[in-house]
DNA sequence: AAAGCCCACAACCGCTCCCGA
DNA sequence: ATCGGGAGCGGTTGTGGGCTT
């Protein structure tokens, strides 16, 4: 259908494209009317773009249109080239050899597609995706797990591997992959050693335009004195990528108590880094807080509308079907409510900010991107005036703003590669992290303020805000741990509790893994107990304290 | 046989980065 | 320092084929 489509194309072509090249050559030139082809490719076209590259060779793309008069755009004929015509292309199905790297790659790099296809000659990434994304959905339909256990497995170590393998200071070429977690990771046992915290739970919705605001603010490494690295990854971080995020059928019901952990060691991280303890700029400030990370499974819209909600959060082929009515054990869901409240009812932003566009109907980035903007125009506004206001949305602001002070551990520690990266949130909404609005905000001034007044009044637990400044780390922890069907067979198997526990053995030291294994097991006697809660719809972000 | 659904694939779109003027 | 074009990347959509009912 579609070869007898490109062939009655094929006979067509000529005419049009001779018309459409005079058309184009009586105007200078001028690309104003000439109307650029869409839809699927002929053979005549592909004969004239291979004709161009073995001419002139790769690159300007833009160039094949007027010299070789065929009306594509350069993209279209790169994509054309790239994906179909190049040489060397392997065509047909992967081979389980390719399959089982893809797996592999994935869990590695999340939707890095081109990134991928670098391991696999012959592919093209959009090969790649489209082969993902099906395989997403056929596992997703059988109830099997996105990633065998075996490659979750292979790249948490690998990724402890690297973390021991190299220092922070191991160079100025560190990758940022192995920034990622070395440093963070001793602070955050010390921490949890240390700091006997009390940090319980608290279900607060997560501002993420926020976070990313702080993250955006506190790019110049204004608390952190080491330069991260300059990686292409922390460059691009368009990549909404969440390696081990479960799929839909581990997804369902289930409570991944570990996904993040928030930890008091924002003080510990500075001064292991040499920083200047961000706290010292602000009052106290609580930990209570827990960052969703919306979109678990790696992909990102920001095009749907906020009716979509629900969408939103769960775009793309890749996401789960979830029943939005069953939470199962998982705490209540206030931050769902409280999220789309905030989706839904944006007034009362809007009505307190009079400079700022209203999110309305244009989505869930936007408005997070206008809550960024309602967050900086907030400052114009005295302190009474948002201190009674009792909007959930305030008060994820006011929680969401603490974390300004840590955006430079997430930044210097935000690796779309690792599992363990804090990828999550800076990946998952890089509209608002690249959004020109945040960058109006400087990030010390978020701690000052209405903000600050704001959580003040609203936060559920303060801590001693002398001696005890609380801060939150979030850390993307490896779904391997989390996997509903390792949940599910603890019961039966102690196997992959034995793993979990080792794994957190590593990760957190031997108590508190202790503590982690009492937890899932039932058997919890000790005195330390996890808090935890769900912080998205999507079941994936999730707090972690000790109370 | 027809309709509906699902799947795989190709292509497009929006965004970002890079680089040269 | 700024701007604009080129290029690349990732997400999304459109379409045709195959299968099921």
């Amino acid at each position: 259908m579609r070869r007898m489509k490109n062939e009655i194309e094929d006979e067509m072509l000529p005419n049009n494209m001779t018309e459409s090249q005079l058309n184009d050559e009586g105007n200078g030139g001028s690309d104003s009317k000439v109307v650029l082809k869409k839809g699927p490719w002929t053979s005549a076209e592909d004969a004239i773009l291979v004709g161009y590259v073995k001419k002139h060779g790769e690159g300007n793309w833009n160039a094949v249109q007027k010299h070789a008069g065929l009306l594509r755009c350069g993209k279209s004929c790169r994509l054309r080239w790239a994906n179909h015509l190049r040489p060397n292309l392997k065509k047909g199905a992967f081979t389980a050899q390719e399959e089982r790297l893809i797996t592999e790659l994935h869990a590695k790099m999340g939707n890095k597609w081109a990134r991928m296809s670098a391991h696999l000659p012959g592919r093209t990434d959009n090969e790649i995706k489209n082969y993902w994304n099906t395989r997403i959905k056929r596992r997703q339909r059988a109830g099997l797990p996105l990633y065998p256990p075996e490659v979750c497995l292979q790249a948490f170590q690998e990724s402890q591997q690297s973390q021991s393998t190299c220092g922070v200071n191991g160079g100025n070429k560190v990758h940022h992959d192995m920034l990622n977690s070395y440093e963070i990771h001793d602070a955050i046992i010390d921490s949890m050693k240390d700091n006997q915290g009390i940090s319980p739970y608290v279900p607060e919705p997560p501002d993420i335009s926020d976070y990313n605001n702080m993250l955006k603010g506190l790019d110049s490494s204004q608390y952190c004195n080491f330069t991260s690295s300059t990686s292409p990854n922390h460059k691009r971080l368009r990549g909404s990528t969440m390696p081990f995020l479960g799929s839909s059928g581990m997804s369902r019901n289930v409570f991944y108590p570990f996904d993040h952990i928030q930890v008091n060691a924002c003080d510990k991280i500075a001064q292991s880094f040499g920083m200047q303890s961000p706290l010292d700029h602000g009052p106290s400030l609580h930990s209570s807080m827990c960052y969703s990370h919306s979109l678990s499974n790696g992909n990102s819209s920001t095009s749907k509308p906020t009716s979509e909600a629900v969408k939103l959060e769960l775009p793309s082929l890749q996401y789960p079907e979830i029943d939005l009515g069953s939470w199962g054990t998982s705490p209540p869901p206030p931050l769902l409510d409280s999220v789309d409240d905030f989706i839904k009812y944006p007034t009362p932003i809007s009505a307190m900010e009079s400079d700022c566009s209203s999110p309305q109907n244009s989505g869930l980035l936007d408005a997070l991107v206008y809550q960024a903007k309602t967050m900086s125009s907030s400052k114009k506004h005295n302190s009474d005036e948002i201190s009674n206001s009792s909007t959930a949305i305030l008060d994820h602001r006011a929680d969401s703003s603490t974390l300004n002070m840590h955006e430079t551990e997430w930044e210097d520690y935000a690796d779309p590669v690792s599992p363990f990266g804090a990828t999550s949130i800076l990946n998952e909404c890089p509209a608002i992290a690249n959004a020109n609005s945040l960058d109006e905000v400087p990030p010390d001034q978020t701690f000052n303020g209405n903000i600050v007044k704001l959580e003040s009044a609203d936060q559920v637990w303060t801590p001693n805000s002398e001696n005890q400044t609380m801060s939150v780390l979030n850390i993307t922890w490896p779904d391997i741990l989390l996997d509903e069907d390792w949940l599910q067979q603890d019961s039966d198997n102690g196997t992959n509790q034995t793993i979990r526990t080792d794994a957190m053995s590593t990760l957190f030291g031997d108590d508190l893994a202790t503590d982690y294994k009492h937890m899932t097991d039932g058997t919890s006697k000790s005195s330390q107990v996890w808090g935890f809660g769900s912080c998205a719809r999507n079941h994936s972000a999730f707090c972690l304290s000790r109370v």
